[in-house]
DNA sequence: ATATATATTAACATACATGTTAACTAAGTC
DNA sequence: GACTTAGTTAACATGTATGTTAATATATAT
């Protein structure tokens, strides 16, 4: 997986319910896939990141494939232990 | 209350516990004061804002006061809902 | 093909954000 | 003074994100 929009298409095509949920436009959808990619850049396994969030992969993977929505300290959370950023604007 | 900075110089001086959290950086705090900012900048009283959002201007307070977190899926209602967009980014 | 590592999903428990009501303060109007 | 409007806070109810375990799937190797 290289970009977000072939992951996206590639996963529309075999998950309904993804496709449905992202062409709607929901940021969670968004949310979780940006999730993932930011994980595998980091070059982590949802175990490594799991330990350093002091959670179990499961969750991980609820966050990055169903998770319907997150909270704002989570995302923080997440971010921080891959190393990244988060930036939130009301513009 | 004209910005951000005065804002915030003003509460802290008379509600430690906000100048505390906000010093250390918590990112709850601001958003608290970036959708008061918000609101009043839109003309909104709460609870015009709280019948936007199907909810009380009692909710409105608490998150713009004391919440501790909040959902993603509030701040995107949130932000809508004062004509505003909500930019997440994880850089 | 069978191990091994990685990821997904379902189910249930727990923590906490949000919904809601009621009581209260503060400030402005009469 | 009483009256209204805007905002705050506490208390409890409800919904849902997250914690956690177990079972299953899917890669990736050897």
């Amino acid at each position: 997986m290289r970009d977000l929009k072939s992951y996206i298409a590639k996963r529309k095509s075999r998950d309904p319910e993804f496709a449905k949920g992202y062409e709607s436009g929901y940021q969670e959808f968004k949310i979780g896939v940006i999730l993932k990619m930011a994980r595998e850049e980091a070059g982590l396994t949802q175990e490594q990141l799991a330990e350093k969030l002091h959670t179990k992969k499961t969750a991980i993977s609820r966050i990055e494939n169903h998770a319907e929505d997150i909270k704002l300290s989570t995302l923080e959370k997440f971010a921080q232990a891959l190393g990244k950023t988060l930036r939130i604007e009301v513009t």
